[in-house]
DNA sequence: CTGTTAGCGCATTCAC
DNA sequence: GTGAATGCGCTAACAG
């Protein structure tokens, strides 16, 4: 038994495909008779429309994609949760597409994407804009979020790393820590690097000696990390890792050798995914607030896809800023903030250039 | 500039549109010269084929979608990334459903389905047996993970929650624990439901007095019980929580009124999310390896695929069943066990009857 | 208000 | 090996 289509639909009731079409859509009058035969006869067969063909035939997909690196850890799962509600709050489906290992790979992946969505955020490293153009073919609407591009020319949305690395040495600076030393992500990480500089400016501009280690973003390289920082000399007193994962892997470290966080080393780590309120000495992060970005994103692709089909609409090729906030804990030696899931912050701020 | 068509590009290599199909999907012979224009004018065109219209001639999709309850916590981003790995091996796009508030809003979701996908993982509790029946009018292939629904006669994997209860209860009566508390989950979660009957069986079968408190899956509401329990009289030596969110909100509850875990209350947990391990002192658990069940998923929902197009398949209406292992860290005072990232643990089981 | 018809972009017969 | 024609299921003009 297959499954019903409109036209099965029209002839048990009695009716064109097109009277079907109208009291399905709800677009075009129709008589209460009509309508009470088709939506008996959609009752009998419970036929369901189908989509793909409605697609083809309306050229909207009401589905978008996301183009993400991986799906690991909290941060993307946070952004695809965001990214979720705003879709859904604008009847649209979410297709995700990840683990793109290179960029011939991430290649193939948006390309499989034309006729399927009606618009696509990037989050992948290996797409830039050069890349998207050759595979895109028409001008599908496109929000980049994979930092760098700042001169593309298409519409993107980035963390300002350097600001954040900064604001953390800063305030480890004016905690009174001297020896602060840095463990840094994946080489080829566009973030990391970015997490990097700031560190490093930061620190000379203090007057202080930068000590970069390196690690990969994972809680175990973070541990490692710590463990060679402890056996080496000239043993620092602060800690400032690239994202929280490794933070917290130092952590782990640190407890194992019998030191204590904040009193013998100051740890400080970047994203504030959940974790890390819940790890003990809570941890000092930099707070992006990732299903609010996800979701502010979805938003923006929408208004996006919805310019297309003006024909007088302005291109939006707007840079967005989104600045981490400083959320103060326990392991940076600020022992009066102590609640349960977090501590004081830095006033947010959410700004945008150019608009 | 529109999008270009294979007409474009049949026209511009002076071929037809049947020979340029040809030479893209692979099937049918085509010269060397032929494919060499043909790739030529797709090159100059950047031509990316429609997949919306290929999925309605060839009436596959590549797609299958997965429809959950929320998009929260590690627990089903995990789930969800073990579905993509296993999807993209298939070469499978993965669209997903989420925060489905009531039957007839998943019934909605899961309708829009259809001609969008070639199968359907379906993990929302809002939909039994009946409902999608109702709503999926052909007959694609389904596979249940909403737990329950044992006799729908549909594919479905569901997770051993009596049994894992039980082990944790056991456990903790032959650690020598004898006033053993449990928080249960949400009150119409059927998991949380079936936690808590295996809490009780298995008090009762020890000879104690079961003490069960209200919780709803989230760390504030653990920390809220927690709190709650100490205040009372007749204070308990153990704590069965119903996930491992609400213990973790013990676990913090403990700290804060000063007392020691598992000194003076041991606590466990269920699922072993990632934060389980790198909490101090670590949560003992019931683990459940969640991206292999999602991979595994996935396997199998390719296989229910396969076999709709085959004749002669035999109808796959197979109830997996996975069985949670017991870690045990330090939470319920094994000091003995303190790794990194784990502990000891029962053998790992994955069964499935009928098969 | 209703029915007929022409595409949407592509794969796939079937003749040549 | 190649091209012309048909249909996938639906919407959207267009006449009636």
């Amino acid at each position: 038994m297959k499954a019903a289509t409109i036209r099965d639909v029209a002839e048990r009731a009695h009716v064109s495909v097109a009277s079907v079409s109208r009291v399905l859509t709800g677009a075009g009058a129709v008589t209460d008779a009509t309508r009470a035969r088709v939506m008996e006869a959609v009752d009998a067969l419970s036929y369901v429309p189908h989509s793909g063909a409605r697609s083809l035939s309306t050229s909207r997909t009401d589905t978008v994609g996301v183009i993400l690196p991986d799906l690991f850890g909290e941060f993307f799962s946070e952004l695809i949760r965001g990214m979720d509600v705003a879709a859904r709050a604008h009847g649209l489906h979410l297709i995700v597409s990840s683990s793109h290992d290179d960029a011939a790979d991430a290649s193939a992946a948006i390309r499989s994407m034309r006729g399927r969505v009606d618009g696509l955020i990037v989050l992948s490293p290996h797409l830039d804009s050069a890349n998207l153009t050759g595979n895109l073919s028409g001008r599908l609407p496109v929000l980049l979020m994979n930092g760098g591009e700042a001169d593309s020319g298409r519409p993107s949305i980035a963390v300002d790393n350097v600001g954040g690395a900064v604001a953390a040495v800063e305030h480890l600076v004016a905690m009174g820590y001297r020896r602060i030393a840095h463990i840094g992500g994946p080489a080829g990480n566009l973030e990391a690097r970015e997490r990097q500089a700031g560190y490093v400016q930061a620190v000379l501009a203090a007057g202080l000696e930068p000590a970069v280690h390196n690690g990969d973003f994972t809680q175990a390289s973070g541990h490692v990390a710590m463990t060679a920082l402890l056996r080496g000399r000239d043993r620092p007193d602060a800690l400032f890792a690239a994202n929280d994962m490794m933070a917290i892997g130092a952590l782990l470290a640190l407890q194992e050798a019998g030191l204590r966080c904040p009193d013998d080393i100051a740890v400080v780590g970047f994203d504030d995914v959940p974790i890390a309120a819940l790890v003990r000495p809570g941890l000092t992060t930099l707070h992006i607030d990732i299903a609010e970005t996800g979701r502010h994103a979805m938003e923006r692709l929408v208004r996006l896809i919805a310019a297309t089909s003006l024909p007088d609409a302005v291109p939006d090729t707007t840079r967005e800023t989104i600045h981490p906030r400083l959320v103060i804990r326990q392991s940076c030696g600020s022992p009066q903030f102590s609640t349960l899931d977090g501590g004081a912050s830095a006033p947010a701020r959410l700004v945008s250039n150019g608009e």
